[in-house]
DNA sequence: TTCTGCTGTGAAACCCGTTTCAAAATCTAT
DNA sequence: ATAGATTTTGAAACGGGTTTCACAGCAGAA
């Protein structure tokens, strides 16, 4: 691999003005110029961007810590972000957790000493707030959030509201008991999730009815039956994400529930998924792409977003109306 | 952030010994180490991965280009790679292509100049040849295959007996008239199914009958219309992937024909979807925490498989049966 | 006691692109 | 033609961890 020195040697110029054409930081006599180009041609030159990171102290890259990818609603979310990031020169550095803190801890001392110009962090794990309050590069928050941080910057949907938005469109629809599939407590999304339903329940003098699961297809299906056997006139659920919601729907098929007739469903995230099965899951949408552009973006353009110092980020789910609810 | 020398001066050692004793590649007068882990501690020093690299040549780094994380066969890949990279402390860089040839050199360019210790690529597209011929890092290409490259080394299962089987099965499961949804045959793996379907229609006397289309749900749709309407006694289809097989399926289903009672669907890939969706999809599985173990350890242990001179590491696919087929 | 051999240690070079700084070259004005 | 201003350019320092090399210190051998 060809050095600068390599070139300048060949151009019979110095180093500094091979930087100089290569960067078009100064102005440089026309005819070295073309020497420099040729030299670079001639010998493939490609400049190395660790040597280029060490003394910037930016390798242009951006740290992405998330519990993990297979998640669709994450690789949905990575997409984005790559997309963003690309178009602005930066590479994405993946990191799968498992929502596990020490490895989140590790990942981010890790992205840290690698130069990255910021972390993208799904997590809303309280344990490590003291690490990030020290970090020296800029940590958003995307999809959840830390209570009580105040160097983070954070871009999510209202999950509140789209929590609201779910129990109005099941109560919208007819739906008399509705039972609601609660995300793991300690995710901020999915508390908010909750509380928005909860707060339904209690505007529209419905009862509420919950159930615990994990983010997880297999804790859906097991919830799910507990359902059916606890709460025999249940006629609506809320899944705190689609993959629960998918898992919802395969058990009450199983057991013969006609869904939307008996049992209607609405899940969240709008995963590609939820257009793609039978029937199509209705569900509520997150602006992912927005999401990912913006967390990027925070990043990228960090010294511009200095000055506003709007710390949250926030945009509006939506009621993605399909087959697993019916209008009345 | 402290740097090894301000550890040094603490504990009143040369930057070397610090080295020496973070590393342990020499051995340190006792008292001596006690005084520099106590720097260390105090400074809360963690080494730049930076510069490093940058004389290690090395960046812990692996390069991971795909088409799009997006779709879920991609994104279970990712998280098997990264998983066994995390296990020997590299980190992954994620660069989504869409399949553009330029994105493509870009990305391999650009790991490249970071130092990367190798590139996992999944393309078959045959214009990177002459550059991957001529990178320096090694290049692990997964999934697919390029024609008559001797530089790279190869991961994949084995498509062509996955089209065999898929075939064989509708067969066996008593299909007298099978569709083959064909991939783009530019990708080498959809050629080997499509191979491996029409060897067993040749073999077993059944007539090939195959229909274009591209990895992606719109697409799947459109040509099941299609299938629906040329082939009117089709009682079979096997899709190129997943993706494909439940959009088929769910074409079917708003055409009112029973799966698998009038026609029957095997799928490639088995993602996590295809167990999850109703009725369960019945499918090729890939290994593929395998395959992505084997790409990333051909890179971390790159010294250990340079003296085995083999170029392709192959996989079995394997049936797995599940709702959209029958026994008879 | 002197010589060999081994271990521990620090100064300095190294990796390589960027930037500073001062000198050199070119140009403007008197 | 010369002082002064401006532009171009290269040598050297820089970033920070690693490694080489040579020297110092000490143990055992002669």
């Amino acid at each position: 691999m060809a050095s600068i020195r390599e070139v300048a040697k060949l151009a019979n110029v110095s180093p500094a003005t091979v930087s100089r054409v290569m960067n078009g930081t100064a102005r440089v006599d026309e005819e070295k110029k073309q020497r420099v180009l040729a030299a670079i041609k001639e010998t493939g030159f490609v400049p190395n961007e660790v040597a280029r990171s060490l003394f910037k102290k930016s390798a242009k890259l951006i740290g992405l810590i998330l519990p993990s990818i297979e998640n669709p609603f994450f690789a949905q979310l990575a997409g984005a972000i790559e997309r963003c990031a690309d178009k602005h020169g930066y590479r994405l550095v993946l990191c799968n957790t498992g929502s596990v803190t020490e490895k989140e801890k590790a990942a981010m001392q890790m992205l840290s000493s690698m130069n990255a110009d910021g972390i993208i962090l799904t997590t809303s794990n309280e344990e490590l707030r003291e690490f990030t309050e020290n970090c020296s590069i800029p940590i958003i928050v995307t999809d959840r959030v830390f209570q009580g941080s105040n160097k983070l910057k954070y871009v999510h949907c209202d999950h509140y509201k789209g929590g609201r938005m779910a129990a109005e469109h099941l109560i919208d629809c007819g739906c008399k008991s509705i039972v609601c599939i609660k995300g793991q407590q300690e995710i901020s999304s999915a508390r908010d999730r909750y509380d928005g339903y909860r707060d339904v329940c209690k505007e529209r003098g419905i009862k509420e009815q919950t159930v615990d699961s994990a983010y997880d297809f297999e804790e859906g299906m097991k919830v799910t039956e507990e359902i059916l056997e606890t709460f025999k006139d249940v006629d609506g659920i809320i899944a705190c994400n689609d993959m629960v919601a998918i898992s919802a729907y395969k058990v009450l098929h199983k057991n013969g529930i006609d869904v939307p007739g008996k049992i209607q469903i609405i899940g969240f995230d709008d995963i590609a998924l939820a257009k793609l099965m039978t029937p199509e899951l209705t569900t509520i949408g997150q602006p992912v792409k927005e999401i990912g552009a913006k967390a990027a973006e925070l990043i990228i353009f960090k010294d511009k977003y200095a000055k506003e110092d709007k710390q949250e980020y926030i945009f509006e789910a939506s009621l993605v109306e399909r087959e697993t609810t019916r209008d009345i």
